[in-house]
DNA sequence: ACCTGAACACCGTTCAAGT
DNA sequence: ACCTGAACACCGTTCAAGT
């Protein structure tokens, strides 16, 4: 005698599971509780019996994002890990991004953000910059690499070509708005119309201006 | 005769106005159209008479952020007019730390914003930077910029001496968190323990960091 | 132990009605 | 013209009840 419908009980990993494909399908401010036990085939309220609240829930999404960056190896060159690092961050805000302004700053922080934290801290140490400018070095990469997320979450294209159509698009506005803003309407219409904009080149253009002044300014020390 | 209670009048200055004080009190999340009506002694609905919807009313609220940033000027040092705009920016971001993560890319972008953006595009343009840079150095100045303010929001302290008593309290975590997390326990230990941590000092610092390297990529080309 | 239905105190927004 | 009350289709979450 089977138990009718053995699908897949219920369980916190599940759960997070789900909300996370549901937030990358249709954004953060579309997952709702009640959504989401849709998506299980479950009353809402059975969600409760495995988390405590949304916001727990939100924090757990949060650390499966951790999860999914590569720290840093602590030897090596530090410099490849930690561009490394950097690519595998941006790919996981890619994939989700809704995560993107709520990665830092959390109140409870999972292991694996704490886990990453110490290997980029490590990384550093033992490249041999002083605490002041490991602390520094993380503080200007993070900034960077979330922000750069933040901006790519907002522009409405993903690859060159796509915001080359973009541009051109809205062309008619160009002449328009040139009178009154012409730096900008010289910037979108000689270069980006033109050759499109390319977030990876941009970010690792970027990316290693931060980094050969993190290294010039730990061999002037 | 007068009216009884002549008070303001609705209008959407007003409207917006009175959001934005309410969110910097409690927030984009607690901010909601039923007490922002509250707020203004006026029925819920009257507010769609002056705003089309929540949406477009938080794209109000952007605006005036913008508002508050000044442009850079397009002549003298650009290095210095640069570094106010960057200053700039971020004290509008911790007056409205609701904003943080809503600033760029928004479909519709107001006045305000797209003048600073002309602005800012126009001082890297006649400080001699060629577009190609110039959309670099954009990217970078404001993923830095808007990325720093992201890691001010997360963080529960202001000042450098409250960082250091939020660290203190709690020590009890720190030998604990040692054996398994090295690197993270010596910089919360020995540094930020010890002398604290200084936003302003840390934006300044990375700040140079992306100005000098924007320079030398100027004068390398 | 694990799930649920009904209920509560909220949301944003529409619509027909009031002055 | 400007404001509003009632209503609708949603929220997150509690609580007492079901298996």
């Amino acid at each position: 005698m089977q138990t009718p419908e053995t699908r897949t009980l219920l369980s916190k990993a599940r759960i997070v599971r789900a909300a996370v494909a549901l937030a990358d399908r249709t954004g953060l401010e579309s997952l709702t509780m009640r959504r989401l036990a849709d998506e299980l085939g479950v009353a809402p309220m059975s969600l409760y019996h495995h988390v405590p609240n949304k916001e727990e829930l939100v924090d757990e999404m949060i650390e499966t994002v951790f999860e999914e960056i590569e720290p840093p190896s602590l030897d090596g060159d530090w410099r490849t890990a930690l561009r490394r690092r950097a690519h595998s961050t941006r790919a996981a805000l890619n994939r989700h991004r809704w995560a993107v302004g709520h990665m830092e700053g959390r109140a409870k922080q999972g292991p694996a953000s704490v886990r990453l934290h110490d290997a980029v801290l490590g990384c550093l140490r033992n490249a041999g910059f002083s605490i002041e400018l490991t602390v520094q070095a993380y503080s200007v990469q993070d900034a960077y690499i979330y922000g750069f997320a933040l901006q790519e979450k907002g522009l409405p294209f993903e690859t060159a070509e796509e915001s080359a159509t973009v541009a051109e698009d809205q062309g008619w506005q160009i002449e328009e708005l040139a009178a009154q803003f012409p730096y900008l309407a010289e910037v979108v219409a000689g270069h980006v119309a033109k050759v499109g904009y390319d977030f990876g080149e941009a970010f690792e253009y970027g990316l290693d201006l931060v980094l050969d002044g993190l290294a010039q300014r730990r061999d002037e020390a």
